[in-house]
DNA sequence: CGGGGCTCCTGTGCGC
DNA sequence: TGCGCACAGGAGCCCC
């Protein structure tokens, strides 16, 4: 799912509802998403932690605590954190034992009630629940985030890269620059949605490999990168499946792409059928006439 | 270094 | 109606 629109709009919404909370109690309903440390050391270890900060890196975002550790979490393709108010008309009991088999007359929304993983009781009487639809994400509760591999290899945000460091740095390649965007030590927080439409509004063929960039097409595209980033998060995320932002509900961005998932339909701008291959194991769609 | 394929999982939508 | 298959916002790993 989530790509770095998504990642930082749900981390705006939880950290406003969880910032100097306590949490109480942890239940895990699916213990593979727990990477580490083992589950009753994890539950262990952030009862009566309190939240200091929620940050996001790339697409991975960090939750903070007073006692020194860091909870890193990363979303992958459908994992979610979703914000409970206890004024949510939710039995917790009814929760736990109905979590994705019977439906009971609840308020909150079915998504979160059948894709709860692991929830986090708050002392407010609140709840951070993590939800993920095919349990590819990971929870890990760490010293410090930054001694991950995935943290020490993360290239810089598009944000803070100017036009001719990011030339520069396809000059060195000569991959395909659609995968290219996609690897996360090259271009960190871009992921399959937001690289597709960058480069139909680049008018850039996602087949073209990165050194054959002029310095003119490399800042177009970075700058088209960067647009469709923050329209993203003006937006509050891309709903194309099961997203959802921190308090459940949808984001719109996904009404705002041009190319993603529309093979087959009417080029906006010329008129040219989209059409959709696949690369580096990713449904890319383009279009043939505008994208050179 | 890079590309391709596979893996971790579950759900959905389509064609037959 | 039902079954099987393809595919889905990510990323690590292995092999060539």
């Amino acid at each position: 799912m989530p790509e770095l629109p998504e990642v930082e709009t749900i981390r705006a919404d939880v950290s406003d509802q969880i910032l100097n909370k306590t949490i109480l109690k942890v239940d895990v309903f699916r213990e593979s998403v727990i990477k580490e440390p083992a589950i009753k050391a994890f539950k262990a270890k952030l009862k009566n932690a309190e939240v200091t900060a929620v940050l996001r890196k790339a697409k991975a975002l960090v939750v903070e605590f007073d006692n020194g550790l860091d909870l890193v979490v990363h979303l992958r393709m459908t994992g979610g954190l979703v914000y409970v108010d206890k004024n949510e008309n939710v039995d917790t009991q009814d929760w736990l034992r109905t979590n994705g088999k019977d439906v009971v007359e609840v308020s909150l929304i079915e998504e979160v009630r059948r894709f709860s993983r692991v929830c986090f009781r708050l002392d407010d009487g609140s709840m951070l629940v993590y939800t993920d639809r095919r349990c590819l994400g990971e929870l890990r509760l760490i010293k410090d985030h930054k001694e991950l591999n995935f943290f020490k290899t993360l290239a810089k945000e598009p944000f803070y890269l100017n036009k001719k460091e990011f030339y520069d740095n396809l000059q060195k390649r000569k991959s395909v620059i659609k995968s290219l965007l996609l690897n996360q030590t090259f271009i960190a927080g871009v992921g399959n949605i937001y690289a597709v439409e960058a480069l139909f509004r680049a008018k850039i063929s996602p087949f073209r490999i990165a050194n054959t960039l002029t310095l003119e097409e490399s800042g177009l595209l970075l700058k088209e990168i960067k647009n469709v980033l923050k329209l993203g998060i003006k937006f509050r995320g891309s709903s194309i499946d099961s997203y959802r932002d921190g308090s459940g509900n949808k984001g719109s961005m996904s009404d705002k792409h041009l190319v993603y998932a529309k093979e087959g339909q009417d080029c906006l701008v010329c008129g040219t059928a989209i059409k959709k291959d696949n690369i580096a194991g990713r449904g890319t769609c383009y279009c043939p006439q505008c994208q050179k």
